[in-house]
DNA sequence: TTGATCTGAATTGCATACACTGATCTGTAG
DNA sequence: CTACAGATCAGTGTATGCAATTCAGATCAA
């Protein structure tokens, strides 16, 4: 999926997508094929191939003579990802316990220990989600099977353009923590079924979490939106 | 994903993707943009549209400058995408004991003792191997979360162009019954574990079995390749 | 015969132009 | 003042033309 693609189109289509991450295209935003080509000084054509990747990837959605827009994720979509991504993830794990190599478990020991250093010294919570975000990965990597890591990756990144939405509330990290170190001893001790049942449920978790963030801050929701329509004028 | 899309784009894309199912275009067959355009009738835009959405899909592939060309598995990627379908398959059918509707679980009863009665009369072979594809599809459907239905469907698709392969081997079909009929009763008295398991390890026998005849009758897939190209040029 | 290199034809990638659809605005009738 | 109809306009969908690149075949040397 992130291929070197000389083409026009298909850098195109990683500004947007960066864009999308970064946040400078929210949810709900519109995506008009004109002034994105004036941005990026090219042509429609790369353009409304590039969405088409993206509609395809699942990241924008579009109909028929309607404009694209990012893909908005209600509760209840945001639910059925997670639940989703919780089972290939720990299907991911289930492998992974016995697949994984030396150098990626000692590679997966040390990004933990990292953020075990970074949470008891009070360190950048966005860097903590980084590392989170690279201990999934890892594990998911470490089935060595290209099509469940590919699929598992593809549904985690629809879940990106919510994770600003992702807080701190009071004890999460720690929890966070706590499981992502049940998590690795299972796999470090090749003990696939509990690898697989701890990182199902923690994923679960996580998404009930970021649900009911979403469904109670409705209004610092909406907020985000119309800052970041004020920002994609700028497109 | 069954969309209906008035544009012409998305015709040709249906129009293409019956084809691939059909064989009249085989993996490793070239899809050239203008010979396309001319058979449907339009321009090369829709058609170069059509074939980005199938990119995606996971259908065909592409490189920049180079022609596009129907996806190719190999036995290792074959294998890959069955585990991964095995795991997904269970996870739905995991699901799918605790949420189909009596309705949902009367259907696929239905369906079930339709293939049951086409085993014992000898009937066709081709429609048994349809009735059991309903089955795989409405088990999936059932588990109610539309992410993880969409999930598997992809992936399943991107063995559609292999069924053609799927070869009577002596009692296979009796097992692939026999299967069925556990599977079956793990849902039907809600036994989710079960479900989950039957289904996987039938997957994996699936796959298992596809691939070996893929990897032992490469002759005669190279037989296909060139007949189908054959035909290819009436495109 | 084999191999590499060059040349032209074919095909893809992009830009531009046109056609059509959907939405807003305006003006008039009730 | 409201409701509805037509017009106007912004924006998407498709067609066509041109530039860049790849592929096939021919030519030539070893």
């Amino acid at each position: 999926m992130t291929d070197k693609d000389p083409t026009t189109a298909g850098t195109v289509r990683l500004a947007i997508e960066r864009d999308i991450f970064n946040g400078d295209l929210a949810p709900g935003d519109a995506l008009e094929e004109t002034r994105l080509a004036a941005r990026f000084g090219v042509s429609r054509t790369p353009v409304r191939e590039a969405i088409t990747q993206l509609v395809q990837a699942g990241l924008v959605t579009k109909r028929a003579h309607k404009r694209a827009v990012v893909s908005e994720l209600d509760p209840g979509t945001l639910l059925e990802l997670f639940e989703a991504l919780s089972e290939l993830e720990g299907a991911a794990a289930f492998l992974s316990a016995s697949r994984m190599t030396p150098q990626e478990k000692s590679e997966l020991l040390s990004i933990h220990a990292a953020a075990e250093e970074n949470l008891q010294q009070g360190g950048d919570p966005n860097a903590y989600a980084d590392l989170g975000f690279a201990f999934h990965q890892l594990i998911v990597r470490g089935c060595h099977n290209s099509v469940l890591i590919d699929t598992t990756e593809w549904l985690a990144l629809r879940v990106l353009p919510y994770r600003r939405f992702q807080v701190v509330a009071p004890g999460r990290l720690q929890r966070n923590q706590a499981d992502h170190d049940g998590i690795i001893s299972a796999i470090v001790d090749g003990d696939a079924a509990t690898a697989r049942d701890l990182i199902q449920r923690h994923t679960l978790e996580q998404g009930d979490a970021l649900m009911r963030f979403i469904a109670l801050n409705k209004t610092s929701h909406a907020d985000f939106h119309s800052t970041a329509s004020l920002k994609g004028n700028v497109l």
